[in-house]
DNA sequence: GGTAGAGTGAGAGTCATTCTCATTTAGGAG
DNA sequence: CTCCTAAATGAGAATGACTCTCACTCTACC
């Protein structure tokens, strides 16, 4: 881990660079977090994983990260904003499961079948509506395993 | 449309009615300006399309409407809530494309080949996660024709 | 018509998120 | 190492989409 640790550092480091962004202690105990968490992490967990890290900084500086491109953000079920590192950065294009009963969500590898499906879908929309598709954004809603189990 | 509006009444009255709710003057005002817009409309929107609508009013009547099955609440790519007609009513399923431009939300087809897909996935998710996938949101991010064309 | 309960709407309240600004920190110049 | 300047910090105020409150109105049913 310590060679995969200093490896995402030093991107991180370089992508902030570009954007004059320096990376901070603060940033760095952030992305450590996420890279920690493996699943889009709320402010509130990401507080509770942190150290001395004042709320209004971890917003501040989660707009600084999405904005270079380290991090991404994404909806969740609830009206909470999650953040998690961004494909650019751990080279894996993915999906989301979310559980509607308790907000939890968690990636979900794709597949070349489905990618193929969604590139094909893609190229439609772009020649009936004169839409440029970029990307997209795929979530599988159920319910997670815990939640299954408690059920009543 | 008279034959279509009336039938679309009385489906959405009776949705209302196993939750005994009234299906109101305000509640079809809603109804068909989401039918004749035929995209995800947002609150302004609804606002703008009918008469005499105060926004507390808008806000509680689609939340009776979103618990009765009638209208889908849609998360777009600004922070605001957008609903449209239920799939349930229209009968369609479909995802959607967004602009991130200027936030436009417009339906796109599916197609069987991406519902297989999708399935499949669905299917490793469950056996993955033990997450029982029970429906699932597709959407296409990228520009609509109108800011294409007023790009830089 | 009377009445009980649903619906309405203006305004107050909520709360995640963003903004402000005085203070602290850090990296480069000398 | 010591300044100097601009970035970063953080406590609290402000924002704004959305929800709640409650006095009033309407409506379905008798
Ligand atoms: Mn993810
Ligand atoms: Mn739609
Ligand atoms: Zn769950
Ligand atoms: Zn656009």
């Amino acid at each position: 881990m310590e060679r995969a640790a200093a490896a995402l550092d030093g991107e991180v480091r370089l992508l902030l660079a570009t954007r004059e962004q320096r990376y901070t202690g603060q940033r760095r105990e952030i992305v450590h977090a996420l890279a920690g968490l493996g699943r889009p992490a709320t402010i509130a967990e990401l507080l509770a994983a942190t150290r001395d890290l004042p709320q209004s900084t971890a917003y501040r500086n989660l707009a600084v990260l999405a904005d270079a491109d380290v991090v991404r953000r994404v909806s969740g079920p609830d009206g909470f904003a999650r953040f998690e590192l961004s494909e650019a950065l751990s080279g894996d294009h993915h999906h989301h499961v979310v559980c509607e009963s308790c907000g939890l969500v968690i990636d979900a590898a794709t597949s070349p079948r489905l990618e193929a499906a969604l590139a094909e879908t893609a190229r439609l929309i772009a020649e009936a509506n004169g839409f440029e598709v970029t990307e997209h954004r795929l979530e599988l809603v159920g319910r997670c395993r815990r939640c299954r189990a408690a059920a009543c």
